[in-house]
DNA sequence: ATCACTTTTCG
DNA sequence: GAAAAGTGA
């Protein structure tokens, strides 16, 4: 009467719906046994924090939630993952093990191939499922695009599959309980992740929020609506991106084309599938570089020095350094685990091109402050903000200009610097001296410009150039053809036709 | 000539 | 991204 046990480990997965874990699990005709193992080694890497640990366990305090709904429930352990799986194996002799494919950082990944050594050992049948476009240790960026189609684009999510779990190992899963961590506790700051969540907040930017995305997702004030807020889904799986592509495009297809509001509708709702799909080129560039999480993908830079200054570093940190913008935006990031691209881009910008800090120093820092943390997308972006990547222009961020643009009232500011409630914006936009706030640490333009001259320097000898090509075509976007434009165009010439930007073109977020 | 806006180039 | 260059009223 007992069938064979497959346990789906749950990971980055916490979710029923698009989970080929349970999908297999049912094809295979297996009982199945849900497992999360919250896990010391983790827990303590100097990348995790209270705001992603909480992130796991409401993600899967939801999937508990669902399961019972099903007649099933999970297994929760606290430990390292080996040790936990061996110790409910002597209990429950399972034939199968399950996940999904997680594209991580290196402690990950090494936990993941012990636990497949593990298997190996035992003859546990371990089988792990993609659930991006990403191709395990694929490097060749030709064919990507048709990853994405035969991944996202043509495949359907899956639905959810009949669960089959015996009462004894319902049983079993139900007597174990969450770890007593400090991490559990409620924080009204922090947006909410399950499946649930997920599957709301997807509707509400669908059916509401997402007309104003175009437009919106610059400015700190307007972004928390305008934006998607599906990254922590995205990072956390409580939603897929194969989901998330499916329902946008649906919504797409279903504009009323007489409703004169489609027009915004569709321009936003195509810059968002854009992005959705920068996501998987920048977790592939891990996958396949997985030593980007330590050295710069680039090898120009790798020898270059920088001042990683203490007191700079602490001032950045915790939202001292006298620019308005970039402390109201540090500090909201410690309260909330979230601000948009544009802001971010300018806290890593100044860090590195004008506080002068290495980007591996800030990492940690800021992976603890990002509740969507995940490691492709957030190792990328910080490459690419500090400028070492080699083939994009260096961006540096002005914050007063920033400030200017997209919080002239200095409605955010004030929010989260609380010493400049009573100053009037003009003030604060000029930078005169308030009490009680500290002046500009270090001077803007000489120290962006000295950082920017390093970084030049570096990539313009002659064995950086040699490099840069075949990093580019190895590592870069295939898209866009790298035309060489005609300096000056004759007057004679027919008006060119400005050049539509297609989805994927080399231009990722603003 | 000037202004507002877009495109191109690039420490 | 920012600045310079271009465009068209």
């Amino acid at each position: 009467m007992t069938r064979p046990v497959a346990v789906w480990w749950v990971k980055r997965d916490a979710r029923l719906t698009d989970n080929a874990c349970l999908v297999e699990a049912e094809r295979l005709g297996l009982d199945v046994l849900p497992f999360f193992c919250f896990e010391p080694s983790l827990l303590a890497a100097d990348d995790t924090s209270d705001m992603h640990t909480n992130a796991q366990w409401q993600a899967l305090s939801g999937l508990r939630t669902t399961l019972r709904k099903h007649n099933a429930d999970v297994v929760i352990a606290h430990g390292e993952a080996v040790e936990k799986l061996a110790k409910l194996h002597a209990r429950v002799p399972f034939t199968h093990l399950l996940s999904h494919e997680e594209i991580g950082n290196e402690i990950t990944f090494r936990r993941d191939r012990a636990v497949a050594a593990w298997c190996r050992e035992r003859g546990v049948a371990y089988q792990e499922f993609p659930q991006s476009s990403v191709r395990r240790s694929g490097v060749n960026r030709d064919r990507l695009q048709e990853m994405w189609r035969s991944r996202i684009a043509n495949a359907r999510p899956l639905p959810v599959p009949a669960i089959h779990q015996s009462d004894t190992l319902r049983q079993l899963a139900a007597a174990t309980t969450f770890p007593r961590l400090q991490a559990f506790s409620v924080n009204s700051h922090w947006q909410p992740v399950s499946e649930a969540d997920g599957l709301n907040t997807l509707d509400a930017f669908l059916t509401h929020r997402g007309r104003s995305y175009r437009g919106g997702i610059s400015s700190p004030n307007t972004a928390f609506t305008a934006g998607s807020r599906l990254s922590v889904h995205l990072a956390w799986g409580t939603l897929t991106a194969r989901q998330v592509w499916h329902a946008v495009r649906e919504r797409l297809a279903a504009l009323d084309p007489d409703d004169p509001q489609s027009a915004r509708w569709k321009q936003s709702l195509q810059a968002f599938l854009s992005r959705l799909h920068w996501r998987d080129h920048f977790t592939q560039r891990l996958e396949s570089e997985p030593a980007l999480e330590f050295q710069t993908l680039h090898p120009c830079y790798r020898d270059l020095q920088f001042e990683n200054n203490e007191q700079l570093h602490t001032a950045w940190r915790d939202g001292c350094t006298g620019y308005p913008l970039v402390d109201a935006v540090m500090r909201c990031l410690a309260a909330t685990g979230f601000v948009n691209f544009r802001m971010r881009a300018m806290v890593v910008s100044f860090a590195c091109h004008v506080l002068h800090l290495d980007w591996r120093l800030i990492h940690p820092h800021l992976a603890r402050v990002f509740r969507d943390y995940d490691p492709g997308i957030h190792l990328n972006q910080l490459q690419m903000q500090a400028g070492v990547v080699g083939w994009n222009a260096i961006r540096v961020y002005n914050p007063t200009k920033q400030l200017t643009d997209w919080d002239s009232e200095c409605r955010f500011v004030k929010q989260w610097v609380p010493e400049l409630q009573d100053t009037t914006p003009e003030h604060i936009i000029n930078a005169k001296s308030v009490s009680g706030y500290p002046g500009p640490v270090v001077p803007f333009t000489e120290r962006a410009k000295w950082m920017a001259s390093q970084l030049y320097a570096k990539r313009n000898s002659p064995e950086a150039k040699a490099s840069t090509t075949a990093i580019y075509l190895k590592h870069g976007s295939r898209k866009k053809e790298r035309v060489s434009r005609r300096k000056r165009p004759s007057k004679s010439v027919p008006p060119k036709k400005t050049q539509t930007r297609g989805l994927f073109d080399d231009l990722p977020d603003e």
